[in-house]
DNA sequence: GCGATGTGCAACCATTTGGTTCCTTGTTCA
DNA sequence: TGAACAAGGAACCAAATGGTTGCACATCGC
């Protein structure tokens, strides 16, 4: 099941605006599959507040992860990264590159 | 003078948080140059508002404007969104699709 | 069993955010 | 000149956000 209608775009773009959790998918990516505990360390905020992180980008299919034990490991979901990228960001890509140019000129007082 | 030490980024990741700026955007994307009045019609909530967004997206260097008699004309600027799209979205590409194979099996209950 | 370890849950708090309303300033045009 | 139009500015407000503390629960190792 893969259930994304689109929607949820808005979710992965509210879980990559805040620094921490953008920290958070880093460390993942350079090591995917580490424990809550792990994810803490030298982030300067207490447990709880990473844990919070996590669950924000659990809810936008960004991380996964499953209970081995007492512990809690996760791993990095890229595809909904990836959609952003594919269907947003794109729009606004090379085609633009005249709309820069407009907009130097523009700036400087060209008329219509 | 260009000065972005890479922290502005969080203001660009910010400013794209929102799905109205998101809708501003797009706007001007599809045509450039528009008024603030223009850009408030239709969006459901007052001039001021708007006014109050596309602030934002100036500060995050996403839109710059320019007085044109008693109307602003306001022009996109993709370049920081490119800069996104290069230098932070391209880490989470193909080379992590490994990563999603992890998932799926490290999910369903492989060890190590 | 029992303490240490890793996590879950909930209440609480300060600040930020997204929005409003009210009023002023600047421009166009008849 | 003065009314209509476009935008600027500030105070205010409710809700979301990012963080905390305190405590309960489950699991590992001895």
């Amino acid at each position: 099941m893969v259930a994304h209608r689109g929607n949820d775009q808005d979710a992965v773009f509210k879980a990559l605006a805040d620094a921490s959790r953008r920290t958070l998918l880093d460390r993942l990516r350079q090591r995917n599959g580490q424990t809550l505990g792990e994810l803490c360390d030298g982030l300067q905020m207490t447990r709880q507040a990473v844990a919070k992180h996590l669950g924000i980008l659990r809810q936008a299919n960004l991380v996964a992860w499953r209970r081995e034990g007492r512990e809690r490991l996760h791993f990095i979901n890229p595809v909904p990264i990836h959609e952003i990228a594919e269907r947003w960001l794109r729009r606004f890509e090379l085609p633009q590159l005249e709309a820069l140019a407009q907009l130097k000129q523009k700036l400087e007082g060209e008329e219509p």
